[in-house]
DNA sequence: AGATATAGTTATAATAGGTAACTATTTTTT
DNA sequence: AAAAAATAGTTACCTATTATAACTATATCT
């Protein structure tokens, strides 16, 4: 670096110092897109491990809290809430069908839409999944305390829920 | 609801009321996986806006600050700093290098690796992109004060540094 | 010299996610 | 009531992301 004047000489070979593994002192550690793929990647890696016995993917999983949550919601509904094109709720919904966990009903007032329901089976599994989600969050965040959870938590909801008009 | 003793009976059809187009009041609320995919979604789509003019990518962003930060950095180094796989740089630095915005130099010392530069140009556009990028996460957390915006990066950095063995 | 390890590459496959066009039904307009 | 427009769901398709395995060329170890 200091026989050019140049900033990053092509000149030279890469120095012998190994380099970091970390991005500390760059740029990019205040980037908050940066901090939550890293932080996202982590805690979906800890879901992947929970939720691997039972074959659950997180889209999965969040369909069926929802049709836990509201019986009777419609594909269309669904999409909205969860923010994901209708194209992708046709193959969430047949996955969940094809497995026994849930079910398309036909609505009598509207014959274009239906209803999804949870099958029993579909009912105990979610009441067994989200206390596995539950585990699977406190163990990727165990390097914060329960308030510092709270408040991550608190902060992630403030942004997303302000939807301006991008969604 | 009241006309079975079962908790989403299937004869039912959807309720007339329509359903929320929020998860509000859901377990899913609670998961910090979710919250972390809605709140990075967002931010995501106004970066993308932000580099859509430059015609840049998350990880190709990424990528260039920490070769503007760590000069001849080797593409391993890179993987292992950014998480990412051997694979996916080469793809990554092809791009770069193919707009002419870094180059690799073959390293004399151990002729196996490559060491990473940025050109004048890539310097130049990574000096851009940096502003526009920290303008783009004011934007997209617009509605957090300038504390919670640090609270927030805080945390996360949080989470995500402490790597046990799972990466 | 021969075996082993490493850096980078290529090929390949699985998956997420998104767009466009189609069917069936309902609602609106005339 | 017939025609037009809108809506729910579906299908087909296309692209980007990401992971895996196998290959090459160098380097290191014994």
């Amino acid at each position: 670096m200091t026989t050019s004047k140049k900033t990053s000489s092509p000149e030279q070979t890469p120095l012998e110092e190994a380099y970091p593994t970390t991005v500390e002192g760059l740029v990019l550690e205040e980037r908050l897109g940066y901090a939550l793929r890293r932080a996202q990647l982590k805690v979906f890696k800890h879901f992947d491990e929970a939720m691997r016995e039972h074959d659950i993917r997180p889209a999965q999983f969040s369909s069926l809290v929802v049709i836990e949550g509201y019986p009777g919601v419609t594909q269309s509904n669904l999409a909205q809430t969860l923010s994901i094109d209708p194209p992708r709720v046709v193959s969430l919904i047949n996955s969940l069908e094809e497995r026994g966990l849930a079910l398309r009903v036909r609505c009598k007032r509207d014959r274009r839409s239906h209803g999804i329901f949870l099958t029993k089976t579909g009912e105990a599994l979610v009441d067994r999944l989200k206390g596995l989600a539950e585990q699977s969050d406190l163990e990727a965040t165990q390097s914060l305390s329960e308030i510092e959870r709270r408040q991550l938590l608190t902060l992630l909801r403030k942004v997303y829920a302000s939807e301006e008009s991008d969604d």
